[in-house]
DNA sequence: CGTGCGGTTGATCCCTTTCAAGGATTGTGG
DNA sequence: CCACAATCCTTGAAAGGGATCAACCGCACG
């Protein structure tokens, strides 16, 4: 359920204002902000940024999620990274970037043009901070996927997409059930993601399902019925490696 | 050939003074750090940091390479980023690293207690400012390398590697030759950066060898014959994808 | 009611890993 | 200076995990 969103939003009431660019900034620095932003609206598989495009806007995710990727000459392509509500989009001193951006559900972004919004970074302590917490929490969390697509086998990497999903998901929106969230990605989706095929992706969703770890009634809903098992299938140690 | 250096050294001969940390600093700002740093040095194979430690000191890496990794609870491990000369280690606002920093090679570092050193970050807005481009940086490289994890066969990991390799050195030090230069890391080593066995290193080397695009004498000098051959083997497209 | 898209499932193949043995190089101590 | 050990590297044979190729299912939508 997406609640409508329009330019006449107010910041404090933005779902993403704790956590977002803005996270820091004071009453007088947010109506700064308030002033620049214009939010913009993507479907589910549109183009948001072509690699080599020159960075107009920069950008926050509001609602949706959006995807990072990289293609080889041949087609074979590898998400990079994926946008979910917070994520900011862009960065500072860069013209341009060297992925391409996908809105992989409904996408609603707050958008500021680069120019004047790397003014304000400059003169804006507390927005240039939080920038640069985001950038070292996208640098853990690529940290993280290397060691997952350089090591982890193909049951791993299921268990750990769930898992990392689950948890940003659940403080994100009110989850219906204890468990249960929505996958808005596809199994092809996924498979860029994590560096497999979709064949292989659907063959390992549904041996998790047969050991009863997960179940899933739509194809799209899934329940984690033994949360133990699932982090036990990942890899990981105890505590899970993830920085919260 | 390596330099002597000890505490004496001067900022403004440091061998990194344009491209560390401390690039966009002026005469000033240089003194202070220079009043602050101190060197440390590593014997190959040392340990410099470990996952969860207490970060007293940030530095710059001034000679040799040092290695980011990861390891899962089986033992296997991944590589998750390469420090080379004016790399930096440490971030600010973070007590903690959650990856093992082990010296490649014998590694010198200037290092600057952390506390202090963040304090001067706030009041050092070309300090700010360059930490920022050398994380986005890393976080470009990364994903470069989850496109190489994830996607890329065996034989175009290789090739891309020595590609990064070369690209990075030869600016960094006078080479010996044209396209020759010195590999720091073991098969093993390389293996682990690449998500490889040390076999299957030592095959596809050996393979680049005897196609003619690679040579090697002592087994840690190379020369690339045939850098357009190299290139073609990354499966990376005309213009390298890499950003300078 | 067909068409298309996303998903599942099966059979086969192949690249990389795994296991194993031997070769080269370096360093150390007698 | 040589013997020996420790590392690092190479090479071969076999096994296996995931990719590839292919067919089919089920649902949404026109």
């Amino acid at each position: 359920m997406q609640i409508a969103l329009t330019a006449a939003v107010r910041c404090a009431e933005c779902p993403i204002r704790h956590r977002a660019v803005c996270a820091r900034c004071d009453d007088d620095e947010l109506s700064l902000l308030e002033g620049m932003k214009t939010y913009k609206t993507f479907k589910a598989g549109q183009p948001i940024l072509w690699r080599g495009d020159d960075l107009v806007f920069v950008a926050s995710v509001v609602q949706g999620v959006a995807a990072l990727s990289k293609t080889l000459e041949d087609g074979r392509t590898q998400m990079v990274g994926l946008l979910l509500p917070s994520d900011f989009i862009g960065r500072p001193g860069r013209g341009q970037i060297d992925f391409d951006v996908t809105a992989t559900t409904d996408v609603t972004l707050c958008c500021f043009d680069r120019k004047p919004f790397e003014k304000l970074v400059d003169d804006t302590p507390h927005v240039a901070h939080r920038l640069m917490e985001l950038a070292l929490d996208e640098l853990d969390a690529a940290r993280d996927w290397m060691l997952l697509l350089g090591r982890k086998t193909a049951r791993e990497k299921i268990a750990t997409f769930i898992q990392m999903f689950v948890r940003r998901t659940h403080t994100d929106e009110q989850a219906a059930g204890p468990d249960q969230f929505n996958m808005p990605m596809t199994r092809d989706q996924i498979a860029n993601y994590l560096g497999l095929t979709l064949e292989t992706v659907s063959r390992q969703f549904n041996s998790l399902k047969k050991e009863g770890v997960i179940s899933f009634g739509d194809r799209k809903t899934f329940t984690v019925v033994d949360m133990a098992a699932l982090h036990n299938a990942t890899g990981d140690d105890a505590d899970g490696g993830m920085i919260d």
